[in-house]
DNA sequence: TCTGGGGTCCTAGGACCC
DNA sequence: TCTGGGGTCCTAGGACCC
């Protein structure tokens, strides 16, 4: 199941005055996050910026998203759901993959029913439409779920999986994307079902193990498990931050890094979680990536103890001259904060100490705002304007500087700027 | 489609070990 | 000191997804 524009739905459906209207959200960004039908009968397309949007619609209602909403009713979504079948894999704030096998029975109906009375039961209950693809693995259903939006029901049984194959080039299908899609078509396979159709021993000799399942799930074979445990924790975390225009100025690129780096930290604390290793990246005005993976001495959460290594890091990947546009940071081998222990060489007090400062730091933002103390790296942030010619002073807060900064600094303390 | 932000998993090859 | 054969772990980078 796959909800029907989703983020414009939720908007359309808590204000009724946004029916019938082309709905856009996604503010905040600058550019399209989810377009209603009205709008994409337009012409508006995910990824789209405003000034593409007004020229294609003039008319369009452009709101900022609303997670907290959109959250809401993904929950009230799968609760639904739920109520037909335990088996239920939260896929996606939208999306969700149901099994169904064994349930007509209790329900006294076919699949196809029986799928139809959830997409009634969604759509009556939360005012939104869903798409529902029924078939025999996830991947044929998702082909389903997709063959027929707004509000579309495909079921696709063993003996017609062909037809819906037919027409559908690779690089629709999901988990194939452009790069796989040109090796296929360099093997003679443009649609679907040349791929299903294609002998055993073919797919493994060209194919690796992620394409080899999607000939499985393809050819009506169900690889793909439903996954029932909702998603309890993280892998990896990150924050990237594009910039405009793309600067050279080395102390604005890594103030960039730095603040990235403290709200990585920020989420990571928050899901009681530490780091083993550190990526930074920046991305150059061509789009092209250069990163560089650090090796934690300790797993922590702490932008304090990662200053010295992200500096040192920065250093290595940065070049003078080069004008970069985004800057990114990924905290990777996460562990639970209370499973990390001390080495002997540790400065138990120092650690002991800093955690009561980030402690403080949470506590502040969560009773004065994000950002309420700030990194003293993370400040040039606010200078950009350099490009035009002159500088501005940090504008919009008044700041002062918290006092004893030297001394902060040789104790290994993060500096502090205190809102005024 | 000249391009935002946050994720996951797989693979090849090197380092190292017995 | 050189050699064969087999295995594990780690890392960089690729590919995809929403």
């Amino acid at each position: 199941m796959d909800a029907d524009a989703f983020f414009a739905s939720c908007e359309q459906a808590i204000h009724p005055e946004l029916r019938g209207k082309p709905v856009i959200t996604g503010k905040e960004r600058g550019i399209v996050a989810a377009a209603s039908y009205e709008a994409k009968a337009r012409g508006v397309k995910r990824g789209m910026g405003y000034f593409d949007v007004k020229k294609v619609c003039p008319e369009a209602i452009i709101v900022p998203s609303d997670y907290e909403t959109y959250s809401l009713f993904s929950v009230r979504m799968f609760e639904i759901l739920r109520r037909f079948s335990p088996d239920l894999e939260e896929y996606s704030i939208d999306e969700a993959f149901v099994d169904l096998t064994g349930l007509r029975r209790s329900f006294h109906c076919s699949y196809g029913e029986l799928a139809s009375q959830i997409q009634e039961t969604v759509e009556k209950e939360l005012g939104i439409t869903v798409s529902i693809g029924v078939s025999l693995s996830k991947v044929l259903a998702k082909i389903g779920s997709k063959h027929d939006k707004p509000h579309g029901l495909t079921i696709i049984p063993g003996k017609e999986i062909h037809l819906y194959l037919d027409k559908l080039p690779v690089e629709k299908l999901w988990g194939i994307g452009p790069n796989t899609s040109a090796f296929l078509n360099k093997l003679g396979i443009r649609t679907a079902l040349e791929l299903a159709g294609k002998d055993e021993e073919f797919i493994q000799r060209h194919l690796s193990k992620p394409f080899q399942e999607i000939w499985c799930e393809l050819n009506g074979m169900s690889v793909y498990p439903v996954v029932t445990e909702s998603k309890s924790s993280y892998q990896s975390i990150s924050k990237t931050k594009t910039f405009t225009p793309p600067s050279t100025d080395e102390s604005f690129v890594f103030a960039q890094l730095s603040k990235n780096l403290e709200n990585a930290c920020i989420k990571a604390r928050r899901h009681n979680l530490a780091a083993k290793r550190l990526i930074l990246f920046l991305r150059k005005k061509d789009f092209r990536d250069i990163g560089i993976e650090l090796k934690l001495n300790r797993p922590t959460a702490y932008p304090s103890e990662l200053f010295e290594a992200a500096r040192e890091g920065f250093r290595q990947i940065y070049q003078q001259g080069i004008p970069y546009r985004l800057t990114g940071v990924v905290l990777s081998g996460l562990m639970p904060e209370s499973r990390v222990q001390f080495t002997l060489f540790d400065d138990t007090t120092k650690i002991e100490k800093m955690a009561k400062v980030y402690d403080s730091i949470d506590k502040l933002s969560s009773r004065f705002g994000k950002h309420t103390v700030q990194h003293a790296s993370s400040l040039p942030t606010k200078l950009q304007v350099q490009h035009e010619g002159k500088r501005q002073d940090i504008p919009e807060r008044k700041t002062a500087l918290f006092s004893g900064e030297n001394r902060r600094q040789r104790l290994g303390l993060p500096m502090l700027y205190i809102k005024v």
